[in-house]
This record gives structure tokens, sequence and C-alpha cells, in this order.
DNA sequence: AATTAGATATACATAATGTATAGTCAATAT
DNA sequence: ATATTGACTATACATTATGTATATCTAATT
């Protein structure tokens, strides 16, 4: 007697649906909390009118459950722009786009930066942002290979990399955004970035 | 009957020993450990030697002893350079001396990187560090004051300061840390630095 | 009408923080 | 000398979370 196991529309989109609910509620509960101590999959169960088992069953842990909110983040944090950021004919303005797109990125939704704080906690769910960022690290790399010019040291190129990476990074954002809108640490983190350039250019020091 | 209390220099000498071996214990299971969550007042207890209850006597609480463990850090942490450097001639080599004894506190004691990822799960000692690292924000303050020319808005002060504190904080010096040794982050931060009072001298743009 | 996937109900194991209460023992005070 | 006191211990308990196990319910499919 073999199982008849079988797919069920119906069923998937139901389960989906309660899925779309559960994370919902997990970032709103994000948003809304004070510290990301406070952030249970009790709360989240009870807010999404699941129980806690249901989350267990849908994302298997505390870990899946976050990964999935920051997945569902960055699907509408407006990254597509990326790509027609980085096809701009000059690569200066391409970073200064680029620039803008995170600042709205990391303002967009508040939940991230409790993510971020989720990250101490958890080392493989540290590891799983830390993978999500490198996206970023790899078109700020392709931008300063644009830049920089023939003569310009490997060393020198990673510096700069590795500099606007810190500065476009999420710490940043968050140290920077006390009594700024984020227009303004836009700017300044753009103006801080085309200064990072500056090495690039004259290879003499 | 009023009760005799009495202080005891025996008794009082004892418990400050124990009260460090503590915090040795505290810091030393802090470099070791993995991540911040697997520290609890169990293993530091068992590490030195005393009861879990010892330790909320003398600290009060988990965060109690996290702040113990900060400062005991910062007093080790060449800190005291700073009034050293303030009071040199030259305001932008006392910046890159600043910035060189900061790098130089971040990475002497692993420890500090655990308790940056505390912060993240409670609140209360959050706020506790971010009142120790003022004393840093009042430093740069006070640098560029000496730095920006009289035609400099206080925006721009506020911008280079703000800045500048990000470039010389815990997360920023983590993340350029990845394939670079302590001098070399420390160059990366003070070129940065540097280039961050371009706006200050020429408040034409 | 039997079966199956998703959700629930209930229970349990484990680990951590924090509080409460009584007891131990050496250092003090009278 | 003896009672008392301060630091530490022993034990227990309440609370909160994560994560696992098992049986049950219900509606969608075969």
């Amino acid at each position: 007697m073999p199982p008849r196991s079988y797919v069920s529309p119906a069923r998937s989109a139901a389960a989906a649906e309660t899925r779309e609910r559960v994370i919902e509620a997990a970032s709103r509960t994000l948003r809304e909390g004070e510290s990301i101590a406070r952030f249970s999959l009790d709360t989240v169960a009870k807010a999404a009118g699941v129980t806690r088992l249901t989350v267990y069953n849908q994302f298997g842990s505390r870990r899946g459950l976050l990964e999935a909110v920051f997945d569902e983040i960055a699907r509408h944090g407006g990254l597509h722009q990326l790509a027609d950021a980085m096809a701009m004919a000059d690569p200066r303005a391409a970073l200064d786009r680029m620039v803008e797109i995170f600042c709205g990125f990391w303002s967009r939704d508040s939940a991230v930066g409790r993510l971020h704080d989720a990250m101490a906690t958890d080392p493989e769910f540290a590891e799983a942002v830390r993978e999500r960022n490198e996206r970023r690290r790899r078109g700020v790399t392709a931008l300063i290979d644009r830049i920089a010019g023939k003569g310009v040291s490997p060393q020198a190129r990673k510096d700069a990399v590795d500099l606007i990476f810190a500065l476009t990074s999420y710490p940043t954002f968050a140290s920077l955004s006390a009594g700024r809108s984020r227009d303004e640490v836009c700017r300044v983190v753009q103006t801080a970035c085309r200064a990072a350039l500056a090495p690039l250019v004259n290879p003499s020091s």
C-alpha cells in the first residue's frame, strides 16, 4: 500500500496565506516591540491568530522566521532599483544613487533594525544576513573597479570598497539617524563615500 | 538593641577579590565563547569558582555584571592616553592619535565585541554603553571645533562630528577588521576621518 | 468513503534569569 | 569568650523561551 501523496491547490494556497499572515505579524511585532529580546514566537503566533506550532511548522525555527521576514522586507525594500543604478554611465553618479537606494532600504521598515539586533544572539542568522549583504559589497566592488584607474593598487581598491561598504551599512545609517532625516543621512553618507574615492584617482599617496 | 553594624577590612577585601575573580571569569567567558547567547551567569559562576547567587550578590543582575566587565576593560584599554592626545597642538594630529587609541581599545580585548552584541538584547545596558561612548563624541566635537573655521556652519560641524563618531565606532572597526590587522584598520579609518574634515576648511560647497 | 495536508491541543524537556529562605563560617565587637 | 555580623552557600521556586513529541481535528483530494 504505497501512500498516495498529492498536492492540493486549495491547501497550499491556504498555507501560503497563513505563512504571509505570520510574516506580517512578525514584522509588525518587530516594528512595535521595544527590543528583540521581547520578540517571542508566542507573541507572533497570537498576533497572527495561529498556534506557536504552526509557526514551527512553516518556518522550522525562530531563525527561519527571522530569515523569512528579512527576505520579505528585502522584496519590498526597493533594492530592485539597484540594477538601474549599476547601469548608469557615470559610476560616481551610480554610487550616489546606490547610497540613496540603501538609505531608503534601511529606513523603509524599522524591523530591519531589530533584525540586525537579532544577529547578535544567533550566529547562523547573522551569517545569513551577511550573505545577503554581500550583494551590496559586489555592487560597490564593481563601481570601484570602474572608477579606479589602472595604476591603483589592489589594496587601495579593497580599502575603498570596505570603507564604502561600512559607510552604507545599517549600523552607520542608524548611528547617523540620530537627529537626522533619511535624506540628511543620505547626503552625509554620499559625501563621505565620494571622499573615500579620493585615493583612487591620485595614486601618488 | 540597635544592630551593631561594622566594616570589616578582611571581609571587604575578600569580597573585592571574589568580585575581581568573577569579572575576570566573565570577560574570559565572553572572549572564549562563540556568542553572547551562550553567555550565562551559571557558566561565569562556575568559571569563577563561586555560586550563581554570589554573582547576583555582587552585581545585582546580568546587566550589572556586563557593565562591570565593560568598565574593567575600559580601565585597562589605554583610553587614559586620550588626555595627551587632546592636548596636542595640531588638532588633526590629535584626531589621528585619537583614532589610533580607539583602534587599540577595540582590538585589545575581544570581549568588547561581545559586549556590543549584548546591547542588542538589553536596552538598558545599551544605553549604559552609549553613555560611556559619549566621551568619545565629546572628544571629537572638541577637535572639530578647533579645526573648523569661523565660517563653517553648525550643520557642517555636526555632520563631521557624527561621521567621525561613526567611523571610530566599534561596528565600523569590526567591519573593517575582516582581513586587516589592527594597524591597517587604523590607517583606513584615519584616512577616512581626514577626508571627513574636507567640508570644514572650504565652506563654499 | 478513505486518505491526506495543514493546523490544533496538550504535554514535556531544557535552559536561563531572577527571587526567596534558611544555613554556614570566619571576621568582628563587646 | 561569646554573640553577632557579612559574605557566601544550598536549595527551592516562579517565570519565560525555544524546541520536540504525540494524538486529534478538519477540510481538501483521491
